[in-house]
DNA sequence: GCTTGCCCTAGAGTTCACTTTATAGTTTAT
DNA sequence: ATAAACTATAAAGTGAACTCTAGGGCAAGC
């Protein structure tokens, strides 16, 4: 597979393919060259590329990510540093989950002054009053 | 207060804070000048730094929070375009729950995986099968 | 009155994750 | 055979959010 190809069938440009050839998330299970040196792609870069998506939308940067991958391939650490990793990123996840929760309250008590400041300014005033009694801005 | 001590406070450094006031996203409800030309924050301050980190960790750009913050204050925009915004990011940040769901997943079967291989290799290496007749890396 | 430490501004530098550009070789269609 | 469409490399540019530096002013202690 061609990197045009790859790169459409991953919604990605080929720029950035090659991109992350060059910061080492790809080797050569993943891409070879042909003998006109052009890349070619194995079925294998498709669930690497997919891989490297879904850790980058919890918030991996692609220096993680790597260390990630290279201890999936090699055996650069060991079991149990990976297990620690895996752990850590876990809690990380599940914190950032409930900041999430405690966001989606704060836009939830916007929400109802917005809607109350359109039905019923006087009630709005009245939950700002006490809004800004007890915390936040 | 001045900007070192509020800087402490908010575990931010004072290039941070200046650099905030520089976007916009301080005005002088939060900070005035002294006769000797340095900033003097209010409480306020606080309670609008605090509301920053709170959009910002839930992955608000600063220049998406100006946007709301000076909804806050003026009435630049109407109610009703800033009760579209809650929404959206609303739905925004359910899907990114969903999101941190399947990520979670993900990193329970790895945490599996890597428990097996050390008690029980044998077993590791034929749930890497199934997962790989499945689908991930 | 001098040192130390905090304050100021303006602007340059940094990191991340791309994105674009310049230049050139290869393949394919007409 | 030539144009188009694709590939390659190397390197510069971008935007976001800081972070740091240079060069200077004020303030408090000895």
């Amino acid at each position: 597979m061609k990197i045009q190809e790859l790169a459409d069938k991953m919604g990605l440009t080929i720029h950035t393919i090659r991109f992350y050839e060059k910061e080492g998330l790809l080797d050569d299970r993943h891409v070879r060259r042909e003998s006109n040196n052009y890349r070619n792609y194995s079925e294998e870069a498709i669930e690497r590329l997919k891989l490297i998506k879904k850790f980058q939308s919890i918030g991996c940067s692609l220096a993680e990510l790597k260390e990630v991958l290279q201890d999936h391939d090699s055996n650069a650490h060991t079991n149990l540093q990976i297990i620690d990793w895996i752990r850590g990123k876990k809690k990380e996840i599940e914190s950032k989950k409930e900041e999430y929760d405690q966001m989606l309250d704060t836009l939830n008590k916007m929400l109802k002054y917005r809607t109350l400041l359109m039905n019923d300014p006087q009630k709005a005033q009245e939950m700002l009053m006490t809004w800004h009694a007890s915390s936040s801005d």
